[in-house]
DNA sequence: CTCGTTGCAAAATGTTTGCAATGTA
DNA sequence: TACATTGCAAACATTTTGCAACGAG
């Protein structure tokens, strides 16, 4: 049994919530890739495999895979809402490109030390650390195009 | 007159585009205040301050502002987008509180140099350095509550 | 005078919710 | 069996857009 599935059960369990088909479903296919995603892709993906769950419960879903802790939000912005999945995922940065929206990940490195003693020096008990570089890619090293909507 | 007016001018003028009241309106509300907003409470600020502008123009407004540089998303998950000026504000960092939603801001410190680093060592030219550090703030060092939805 | 701009209302999205049927512990 | 869960469709909230009237350069 794969750890974030008894990580998962438990979680259910301390809340009084039940292990259904759907919330499997969902759960295997978060963890299936590492790439971002949104509900709507989810939905895609659990079709795709031949099962389901309807958007409602997909959206019902997320919400406690977040408060599980084995997902996140990616701190991007973005038309949908996109998350994530956390373990075996260390902290990491993304890299946004404004230009082409490219999106590359790297680690944290030395900045998370720095960053956790900051909370710490608020009295914060840090979560989690949600780092975004917005800029322009190598391959954008030229100008913005129209402006208008 | 004022600094992020010229820049916004200047904006407006390269992309063809034409000062308005409206615009004018927005930006002055914008750069009134340090606090994060979204586009209602923008157009509340106006409609307090006597001004006027639908909320359609606000929200085309408010994507020229991001353009011109002047203006950021808060990359905050939320229920709205929320914005802030960057004009005057220095790279910082924001707590957020996962239980009461209190925001505190910090600034980034020893972490900046660090990040920066990160940005170059991949090609990238960074313009904007969002950090985001999540947990529990010290009033809220309790538990956490229901979890359903 | 020419084209960008505005407001309105309608449309499009993305997400949440009430409710009756269904399934899990 | 008791109560959580699901799907559907309706409700919501936010943001975008078409269009005719208006306004800046």
């Amino acid at each position: 049994m794969e750890e974030y599935k008894v990580i998962f059960e438990k979680f259910l369990q301390k809340n009084g919530l039940r292990l259904t088909p759907s919330r499997m479903s969902a759960l295997e296919a978060v963890f299936a890739t590492h790439d971002h995603f949104d509900v709507e892709a989810l939905y895609d993906t659990l079709r795709r495999r031949g099962l389901r769950a309807s958007r409602a419960t997909l959206y019902r879903t997320i919400h406690l895979l977040v408060a599980s802790g084995l997902v996140r939000q990616v701190p991007i912005q973005g038309e949908t809402t996109r998350y994530e999945h956390i373990w075996g995922h260390p902290r990491h940065l993304h890299l946004v490109c404004t230009e082409c929206g490219a999106l590359l990940e790297d680690e944290l490195g030395a900045a998370e030390q720095a960053l956790l003693e900051t909370g710490m020096r608020h009295g914060w008990r840090v979560n989690e650390i949600a780092v975004s570089l917005r800029g322009v890619c190598p391959k954008c090293g030229k100008e913005a195009n129209d402006v208008r909507a």
